[in-house]
DNA sequence: CGAATACTTAAGCATGTGGTTAAGTATCGG
DNA sequence: CCGATACTTAACCACATGCTTAAGTATTCG
């Protein structure tokens, strides 16, 4: 259950590519052939294949060699870890936030800002 | 309100470095000046500089320099979009997933394993 | 005013990233 | 079995990234 921050890296990583994230919604409509999923782009073959193991490598794609062909598919495991993370800073600020405006309401009932 | 795809490259790219994750933690728990923020790594303070910046390029960080120290607020309006994107594509995911199953269920209430 | 503080700028460097082309391997279809 | 198909591997390249050290600028304080 233990997390290495190397995880995010790579997940945050893949993701900041728009190649990659366009391959990631391509397979969130289903799984699909490296040559389909090539296809679309006006990129080199081996280039889309990089890609791919890229995304394989953060855990965000799985796939597997059937005959010649090898199909990807996403694995929202790690997508999900990525929004959480962002989800519970974004908690964390929106609760000091609160705080804040708590702080103030106790204080003075109206009038000029602090910063802080 | 148009979205360029540029704006999430540079959100992932800004979160998929561990230094300025914890940047980004650190600000979520307030706002903070440049020295404190580099206080706690082992790293010189223009290398922190640097990636401060790059987090202000995306738009995660805002500053404001008074007089010599400069202070550095969390905007989660970004966070807020790059969650958005990891959201909507788990949920097409999910949604797909859930299609396959209604299939399943209405051409075979059970038994043999489809690929897809 | 002069020294300490808080950055800021600049230059340089090792490594990583994102692409290319060329050539190789392993099926599948006729 | 021979050729088309679907990758796969390798070598190479330009540029970006993540640091470093050294020197510069702008406030503040005694």
């Amino acid at each position: 259950m233990l997390k290495y921050s190397g995880d995010l890296d790579r997940t945050y990583q893949a993701l900041a590519d728009p190649t990659r994230r366009a391959l990631v919604e391509r397979l969130a409509r289903g799984s699909a052939s490296v040559s389909e999923l090539a296809e679309p782009f006006a990129m080199s073959l081996p280039a889309i294949v990089q890609h791919l193991k890229l995304l394989e490598a953060s855990g965000l794609v799985r796939s597997e060699k059937t005959g010649r062909v090898r199909t990807c598919t996403l694995d929202t495991t790690v997508l999900s870890e990525a929004e959480r993370w962002i989800a519970e800073r974004r908690a964390l600020w929106d609760q000091r936030l609160d705080r804040l405006d708590a702080l103030l309401a106790a204080t003075q009932p109206a009038s000029d800002k602090e910063e802080d």
